[in-house]
DNA sequence: TTGATATTGACAATCAAAATCAAAATTCGA
DNA sequence: TCGAATTTTGATTTTGATTGTCAATATCAA
């Protein structure tokens, strides 16, 4: 994997440790389903590598994020997801409210459209969130 | 007040009561600064009326929302935000990751490419949430 | 005014996430 | 390779926002 690399470098970059919960947690969550939660990926990782604790988890996960490997989001819920992240590839979320769906979609021109509003503000956008709640195609006949 | 009428309808609409509290929590909210949390908004309902509690700010601000008077928010913190909706006004939000300070803006072609990009999905839209985060202006020269 | 029902406020419970801390692991220079 | 310095771990506790509980109180239709 190259993104275990990514991890290592990020880590020695900031004078942190190449440790076995990191390399293992960060292994485990880039083969995980999107959008999963902290507990949820500790469930995971606990059938491989059983001792592997929830704050380190947690903890992996923040790094993960700082490194450009993992993004997290609060859909709607209280906890919060995270998901892989692959190069810059970016996209935003349907949610729907009837089934707990959640459909990503990627538009290039909404990007640009944001970013040309963020000009007029004279606003710098990092990033940015957009959820779009309602019914997907299944539940949208009713 | 008009929207002290809109939440009386909604109230005797759904069977439920007009009682005191409900009135002076949603006096205070509306006049109240926008994106306030629901312990800061009982702070400043103590000042005016020191006999209201905690449990009941929380549940008139859910009922507030119920009635299309209030918008609730996580802007990327822990704590949900509320604030007030006049009308059918929607806006979307900028949020400086330096200072803090969140900006409202408006943006109709925004809100259609959104639809369009949901028609191509099959998605029914009924609300969004649209979040940049990023510098503003007086925090990005550096 | 009354009786049925909803609401209130104090307090406890919940739950995700963060903090604590002693023991263990990693790193790196010698 | 060894060992000291430093970081990390995992069990546990703590935090803090929000929700649930419940007896006392308020609302409202008749």
């Amino acid at each position: 994997m190259n993104e275990t690399k990514t991890l290592r470098q990020y880590l020695r970059h900031r004078g942190l440790k190449v440790t076995q919960q990191r390399e293992e947690i960060a292994q485990i969550f880039l083969g995980s389903e999107r959008h999963i939660s902290a507990e949820q990926l500790h469930q995971q990782i606990r059938e491989i590598y059983p001792e592997v604790g929830l704050s380190t988890v947690y903890r992996t996960l923040k790094l993960l994020v700082e490194a450009g490997l993992a993004s997290q989001r609060r859909l709607g819920e209280r906890i919060t997801r995270f998901e892989p992240v692959a190069g810059d590839e970016h996209h935003d979320h349907f949610i729907c409210i009837n089934c707990g769906a959640i459909i990503e979609f990627e538009n290039q021109d909404l990007e640009d459209l944001q970013e040309e509003v963020a000009k007029k503000h004279k606003f710098t956008i990092l990033r940015h969130n957009l959820e779009l709640y309602g019914y997907c195609q299944k539940c949208r006949r009713r």
